[in-house]
DNA sequence: CGCTGAGTTGATAATGTTCAAATTTAGTGG
DNA sequence: CCACTAAATTTGAACATTATCAACTCAGCG
């Protein structure tokens, strides 16, 4: 264990997220954002027990797909994971982007089969946390089972919103919508919440808005215009914050 | 208690969905769609011993209200709910209705208030399981805790269902699903798949789907003159489902 | 029996899609 | 490191679908 994460350290040597393997959740510096929040550390001990980490997944890589046996949820550790869904006429629609500290794969509970495919859209390494082992320990750490539940009620709170978004915004609105998302979970990883890369394409964010690549294209055009937003690729630049949160609720 | 459920009774004689007080899950036609779906009957027992039964909600009355404190998670005993959250500029947006034997407010859970508001379409019964009981007992019931995580899970994945239908689908194809839906939700509860009452407005259709009162208003019609549907007001006959689930899917 | 809110229908306008083409970026092999 | 190619992105113009506005009909209710 101790050896690939020497090997891993010298094949990324300067990156500013690397993906080594943590030797535990207690030194993750994640911990207070993701699955551990809450527990105490003794508990983190036990909850680190069920913890598999295994090496990262390379872009394009997929961590489960859609009618996979369920058996675990995953916490993001590096990278960004998107999660989709085919339709039956073989339509895309991506579902969710997850990022460091953020867990996926919980909307394969019901059915013991995944509900949707999940795939790295950049270098991405990821925590699994099997489920069977993770009932078994809620029943005995009551704030593990709360904390569960509260992060599956999210998951339902968040995607109402985006329901909202969906159902009733322009496209200026839900672009400006995800830039926020974006940047709002940023600034939980200490990271700067104006000045980030988009490790999505442009197929996929208008794809999880509900929008065609050229109208995406449009709106960051217009906002670059604007004086909001700088664009560069996929580098983003918000320039003017309060602008684009008028933005992201103008009627 | 008794009292009441006979009065409750000579006011609702002949409904085939009359809102008498059921004495506990034990006996309650929806048990096994409901929570106690996988329970044994000692469990039943005691999961019927938190379960708070209260007098119906009249039509138009709120059961919780977003950013109330958060408490109890619902069943439906009878009747429709629908949820919906108020953006912040006003405009509210439906984000499901809930049938009887469906649970609803555990989008409340993650921020212990609720994220949405919930009221009754029509008089409407519901069953009140405090959360933090249902907390307690599932750690001692796997099978309750397993059951209550899939539940959240299906909630999860319904939604998803959703985000995909506003995000792909036109008008049609939107109404169809809806439709479907209730079908198969009927079909679950005995009910006939082809016949029954919208208890929601146009308007709360549209809403929901992402749509105007005049474009649904609209799609019934043309699905009508089309032999698919007949609608008489809010009664609703399916006469062709293939053709519907066609135009559920049809690119 | 008239009133009120819900639902339907028609005409017009707006927003975003589609199709087409140009341009830029990223990846690959020499 | 550069040239080359494929992929991603941007931009423009025509078109389509749905929203909007307005008028009308209908159902339910005092």
């Amino acid at each position: 264990m101790n050896t690939q994460l020497i090997d891993l350290n010298e094949d990324l040597p300067v990156q500013p997220c690397s993906h080594e393997y943590q030797a535990s959740c207690n030194n993750c510096r994640l911990s207070s954002i993701c699955l551990p929040f809450a527990l105490e550390a003794s508990e983190i001990d036990q909850l680190d027990n069920i913890v598999q980490r295994s090496k990262p997944l390379q872009k394009g890589q997929h961590l489960y797909r859609e009618s996979d046996d369920f058996q675990s949820v995953f916490a993001v550790r590096s990278g960004t994971m998107k999660a989709y869904r085919t339709t039956d006429d073989g339509r895309e629609q991506v579902t969710g982007f997850y990022f460091p500290g953020e867990i996926l794969g919980m909307d394969g509970i019901s059915n013991n089969s995944h509900a949707s495919s999940a795939k790295a859209l950049e270098t991405a390494a990821v925590c699994e946390i099997p489920f069977t082992s993770l009932e078994k320990l809620s029943a005995s750490m009551p704030h593990l089972q709360r904390h569960f539940f509260q992060l599956m009620s999210r998951e339902i709170a968040e995607d109402q919103q985006l329901i909202t978004l969906l159902s009733k915004s322009s496209a200026d609105e839900r672009v400006a919508a995800l830039l926020l998302s974006i940047s709002t979970r940023n600034a939980r990883r200490k990271l700067s919440p104006t000045n980030f890369r988009l490790s999505m394409s442009r197929v996929d964010i208008g794809n999880y808005l509900g929008l065609t690549v050229e109208t995406v294209s449009r709106v960051f055009s217009r906002m670059q215009k604007l004086g909001v937003l700088r664009v560069e690729n996929k580098e983003i630049e918000i320039l003017d914050t309060d602008a684009l949160m008028k933005m992201a609720d103008a009627h």
